[in-house]
Formats: C-alpha cells, structure tokens, sequence
DNA sequence: GGTACGATAGGCT
DNA sequence: GCCTATCGTACCG
C-alpha cells in the first residue's frame, strides 16, 4: 500500500521480439504466422483479464490463453511480458496425468481447486517449479508450458542465468521462457504465487493480447512427459502456436494431421 | 541446426 | 520410488 510508485521510466521496454528462425524445410503453407512484432513503443497489452476469462471449461481455458500476456512486475517496478504460445488442458479427476486424478486433494495441488484463476505453483524434478491456472471444473487446471518474450528481457536473461554455470553461453531470445520451469525462472514465479489469484494480484496477471491466433494456427499434440498416465498419454490436450519459435516441444505429426 | 543421453535434486506419496 | 524438466555434452548431418 506505501509507495505505490510508477517508475514507467525504470521500466526497460525493449522493442526487440525475438527473431524467427525459419527452418529450411518447413513447409511454406502454414509458417506465416510467426513472431509477433508490437512492442513498437509505449503501446499496451490491454486491461488485465479478470475472473470472468478464467471461469470457463479446462480445455477452452486453455486455447483462449494462447496469445494472452502473462505480466510480471517485480518488486522495483519492472515490469516483465511474454506471450502465451504453449499451454496444456489438465481436466481433474478422470485425466490420470493430472495431480489431481481420481480427485485426489493434497496440501500441494488444493489449487487447483480452488476458484478459477487461482494459481498453482508446485515442484518438479526437486529443483523446478511449474506454473497452472485452475480453470471450472473439480481440480481442473492449465499448465503455463512457453511463452514468447515481449519485454524486458535482459531482466529474464539475468533471472534465468542465475541457475546456471558461470561461463555458459548467453541464452537466445527465444530461449528464456520456452519450458514450463524456464518461464517461472525468467519471471521469477516462486512457490509463494500458489493459490494466489492470477485476476487481482498485483505481482502478476494476465493481459488481453494484440491478437488471437486464429484455429488455423493452433496445434493439438499430446502432452508433455505424462508417459504414465495410459490411455490419457495420448490424448491432444496441449496446445500451442503453431510456426513460433518459443514452443518447447514442436509435433510434426500434429501439425500435419491439424493442415488436412 | 537437431537430437539423444545421463546427471541432477527435493518433495510428495 | 516417482515426478507436468533442464542442462551440458556428444554426436550427426
């Protein structure tokens, strides 16, 4: 509540997107539609979403998010974007890959039960953290997976080699925020955003993008590292921007079998 | 450029 | 013992 300032001055607003890389052998057809390129000076995302956006089916969360901006401000006033390009539909307790299956209730994903729009921060592998919203439904939630970043980077850059070895090289652009653990690192998403709400917090929310990708270039594919979850392994609930080149994980087969 | 592999590490179950 | 990942390195084209 003290000093609520608006440094918009310390805020660097770099008007770099990141650079496509065209692959030589991919097919001319449906790549158009690659990087966005709007931050061209004091221009705005838009108002933030509010509970209303969040309070809608898993899967339809999911793909509305794509194109949305995630919005980070920290604690001396920069602000962080990035552009949503990967997200996957974990739908509760019939989805067996979900924390949630079964219905299963545990100090750690309470989340995902909680009112749309709450976040659900949890770790993985011991050392990562993952970043979801809860969506309608019983324990239902959208995992973060990549994100196209926006502006400053050089703040993502700094957070994200703070893991890593000294003498490293520099990450690539596109590099910063393209895995769910990497976009909690580069936006300095701690365990403490757990169960806080993604539409009144003011650490962290989301943003309507310039625009939305149209059904041509979204891609079902199957999920991520779920390689326990049997019949559910396969179903196609990730989504992403098909063509950008912040996505994690690109499916060829998807995206043939999406372009017919 | 891509892909594949092993090492990593801590909390949850 | 498993897990909604990532990194560095090796190797291939």
């Amino acid at each position: 509540m003290s000093g609520q300032k608006r440094k918009l001055d310390s805020v660097s607003v770099e008007a770099t997107t990141v650079k496509s890389s065209h692959a030589q052998d991919s097919p001319p057809a449906k790549t158009a539609a690659l990087i966005s390129r709007y931050f061209t000076g004091e221009e705005k995302s838009g108002p933030r979403l509010g509970e209303d956006f969040f309070n809608q089916p898993c899967i339809s969360l999911a793909k509305a998010f794509l194109g949305k901006v995630l919005v980070r401000r920290l604690p001396d006033g920069t602000e962080l974007r990035g552009r949503v390009v990967e997200v996957e539909a974990y739908l509760g307790g019939e989805d067996k890959a979900s924390h949630s299956s079964g219905g299963k209730r545990t100090e750690r994903n309470t989340a995902m039960f909680m009112k749309p729009g709450t976040i659900y921060v949890y770790q993985i592998y011991g050392i990562y953290l993952c970043m979801n919203i809860s969506s309608q439904g019983e324990g239902a939630a959208v995992l973060l997976r990549s994100l196209e970043p926006l502006q400053s980077l050089e703040a993502m850059r700094e957070l994200r080699s703070a893991r890593r070895k000294e003498n490293a090289r520099p990450l690539k652009d596109k590099e910063l925020c393209n895995g769910p653990s990497k976009l909690c690192q580069a936006l300095d998403i701690q365990r403490g955003f757990d169960r806080r709400d993604l539409s009144s917090d003011h650490e962290v929310w989301l943003e309507q993008g310039p625009e939305s990708p149209t059904p041509e270039t979204m891609v079902s594919a199957p999920r991520i590292g779920i390689n326990y979850a049997g019949e559910w392994v396969s179903k196609p609930l990730r989504f992403y921007i098909q063509g950008n080149s912040c996505v994690s994980v690109v499916d060829k087969a998807a995206e043939r079998a999406s372009s017919t």
